[in-house]
RNA sequence: CGCGGGGUGGAGCAGUCUGGUAGCUCGUUGGGCUCAUAACCCAAAGGUCGCAGGUUCAAAUCCUGCCCCCGCAACCA
């Protein structure tokens, strides 16, 4: 027996769960059900990374500490384990004691091998930020690019971690190990950031409180991926004394395996390794980076609003319904597009009339024609045997090289058969002529065995509904091992329930025209809490006023950046940089008359100094300009 | 030369690593069936596999150059 050890990322808390969250741990799920079911001795681990400058910052916005807002998101991580019915073993959370002692022993060991130093950073410093800027990256006047606001030229000690040390090594080890980074056009990319360079890496902050305090260096904070990545084997036990779990699943494991999305692939297959190598410690077999849910065909991230959280769906077509949806559509590895065109359509096509329909026709003839019973003889030879015995080792070997689409494909591809088969033997027909025959029954069991096969495929991606397929042609025993894929495990003469619709036809038009799900709803508040106010008087210090446009281009080798002219009244015309290329050509614009900000900080947009704002509802991410509904004076206060 | 992904029938995508008859789902058209969730089955139409060269007996697949689209970043003030 192997030890097959999962983990998904941990997720930040800055957040709440979306699709992306979502679609990583569901990938974990099934491929540990499958590994459980092929009787390997299966962790999967989860989590929640905690720390850091944006937890704290959010966490005082709302006059709460970090650890109550970690707690709240934390909380809403754990919900979607029985909404989705995710089967892992662990739930990490970087804030707890177990993690920290981890930690402390990773970077015992780094020290150890003298992997450490450290050096003083000087540059320009926004302290709302923590982060250093170049001079380049810098506003007007030495200001944030970020907040506008004054930066200040400081020095901070920090912790290195000798990052370039490992720049052989590494490539030695995606020489040797080429299935160190899956798929293999990733390790391509990889091994070409790492033959460009490794620079030493930062790994402690001087003033950040949220965080695990460096050992050895008072009023060092361990910065963040030092922290999260170590989360892999602190969950383990690594650095106390009971490290029974680590010494099983990461000394003398068998499969290591950390799945990703392509996001933090560097982390991952750089950082992360050459930490367990400083260590002297195991590295992972595997780092297995997914693509990215893309929603039209964009990015889905909170800044874009497009944001997919699949509740409405869950609620309305089940867990298990999504589930599939996640692996059927995506072509593990690659991008892919949500969309409720195309959840609708796999649901309706995939479960309401392949599977479903099946199963219903199946058990209405059954029941039918052998008094509410299963068929009372099996079968040992016909063509569904055949194609069973094509199609799960097709099956099997999609699941082993982690193509889940190719496995449902091929399970759909049995499910396809058994029908074909139905409408050759024509068992309606038979119920009529015969009579509840030998034959009528060897063909029914025929095609209720295929199902059988079917649904237990179908148990790792579906653990809710795929037990009900079963129980619905009366199997009460949900299979644990995959020797359930075997010809002949259907039971003669049992009862059988009376069929109910397990996938309903989704109503398309119906569904679509009318409430969409809120899959491009708005984002909530990030963090959940209820809007602030603002006072009048906090408002009135935005200054609004009307201004005509008198001269409009695009700024050179911009995209969407356009200079306006704006008369707003001034003794002197302004000018003012707006995002607005793609939705608008300058020469429309001379003469209309807009909205602008007047006293916001000016700041350099590729060069050239933008002195306000001019308004536009954004519909996701296109501009529409504000007017005012009549010719009003330039310079008149809008409030 | 910023980094990366992609261009394959109407739509969405496999296949490209390991050259050898271009495949799947949806859609369309015609037919069949009537057990079943207006579901199921059969058949047909529909593709210069972005373009141009090259290697090869043979290229969607390997090599070279180019074009186009998308994401990230630079540019959302």
């Amino acid at each position: 027996m192997s030890t097959f050890y999962v983990t998904t990322p941990i997720y930040y808390v800055n957040s709440l769960p979306h699709i992306g969250h979502i679609y990583t741990t569901t990938v974990g799920d099934a491929l540990v059900r499958y590994r459980r079911m092929a009787g390997d001795d299966v962790r999967f681990l989860t989590g929640t990374d905690e720390h850091g400058q944006n937890i704290e910052r959010a966490a005082r916005n709302e006059g709460i500490t970090p650890i109550e807002l970690a707690d709240r998101v934390v909380a809403q991580y754990r919900d979607l384990k029985d909404r989705l019915g995710f089967s892992y073993d662990d739930f990490v959370r970087t804030t707890e004691e177990r993690h920290k002692r981890g930690v402390e022993e990773m970077i015992r060991r780094i020290e150890e091998a003298g992997d450490f130093y450290s050096a003083t950073h000087e540059g320009w410093y926004c302290s709302p930020c923590e982060t250093f800027y170049t001079e380049k990256e810098l506003g007007p006047d030495k200001t944030c690019p970020v907040h506008g606001t004054a930066v200040e030229w400081k020095s901070e000690e920090n912790l290195f971690f000798r990052l370039s040390r490992y720049q052989q090594p590494l490539l030695d080890l995606y020489d040797k190990h080429p299935e160190f980074v899956r798929p293999a056009s990733r390790l391509n990319e990889v091994r070409a950031f790492v033959e460009a360079g490794l620079r030493d890496l930062s790994v402690s902050r001087a003033n950040l409180d949220w965080g695990i305090p460096f050992p050895g260096y008072p009023g060092q904070t361990v910065y963040v991926w030092l922290d999260a990545l170590t989360n892999y084997i602190s969950a383990l036990g690594f650095g106390r004394e009971d490290r029974g779990l680590y010494e099983k699943f990461w000394e003398k494991g068998d499969v290591r395996l950390h799945l990703i999305g392509k996001d933090i692939l560097r982390f991952h297959t750089i950082y992360w390794p050459a930490f367990l190598m400083s260590a002297k410690l195991p590295l992972p077999t595997t780092v297995w980076a997914h693509g990215w849910w893309l929603r039209d065909g964009r990015k889905v991230s909170k800044s874009a609003g497009n944001i997919v959280r699949p509740d409405e769906l869950i609620d309305r077509f089940g867990a298990d319904s999504v589930r599939y949806f996640l692996f059927r559509e995506m072509v593990f590895g690659q991008d892919a597009q949500f969309s409720d065109e195309a959840f609708v359509g796999r649901y309706n096509s995939d479960l309401a009339n392949d599977l479903g329909n099946t199963v219903s026709r199946l058990v209405t003839l059954s029941r039918r024609a052998f008094d509410g019973k299963t068929p009372p003889e099996p079968c040992t030879d016909n063509p569904l045997i055949e194609a069973s015995r094509r199609i799960v080792p097709e099956y099997r070997a999609a699941m082993e090289d982690l193509s889940f689409h190719r496995a449902l494909e091929a399970l759909w591809k049995l499910l396809a058969e058994a029908n074909g088969y139905l409408v050759t033997r024509e068992p309606w027909k038979l119920i009529k002529t015969e009579g509840p025959t030998g034959k009528l029954s060897r063909v029914l069991w025929n095609g209720l065995e295929s199902v059988r096969i079917v649904a237990t495929g179908l148990l790792p991606f579906m653990p809710k509904i795929a037990p009900e397929v079963l129980a619905a042609i009366g199997v009460t025993e949900v299979p644990a091992s995959l020797d359930a894929l075997e010809w002949g495990g259907t039971p003669n003469g049992v009862e059988l329930p009376e069929p109910k619709p397990l996938f309903p036809r989704i109503d398309k038009e119906a569904y679509l025209g009318d409430a969409k799900p809120s899959a491009t709803a708005p984002a909530k508040a990030p963090t959940g809490q209820e809007k602030k106010l603002i006072s009048i008087d906090q408002f009135m210090q935005t200054e609004l006023k009307v201004a005509t446009v008198q001269a409009a281009e695009r700024v050179p080798k911009s995209d969407k950046l356009l200079k306006l002219t704006v008369d707003a009244g001034d003794e002197n015309p302004r000018t003012v940089v707006a995002g607005i290329g793609l939705a608008y050509a300058p020469e429309d614009l001379v003469g209309k008359q807009v909205i602008v900000v007047a006293n916001l900080q000016p700041a350099k947009l590729m060069g050239v100094e933008s002195q306000g704002m001019v308004l536009a509802a954004s519909i996701d991410g296109k501009p529409v300009l504000l007017h005012p509904g009549g010719e009003v004076p330039n310079g008149t206060r809008v409030r």
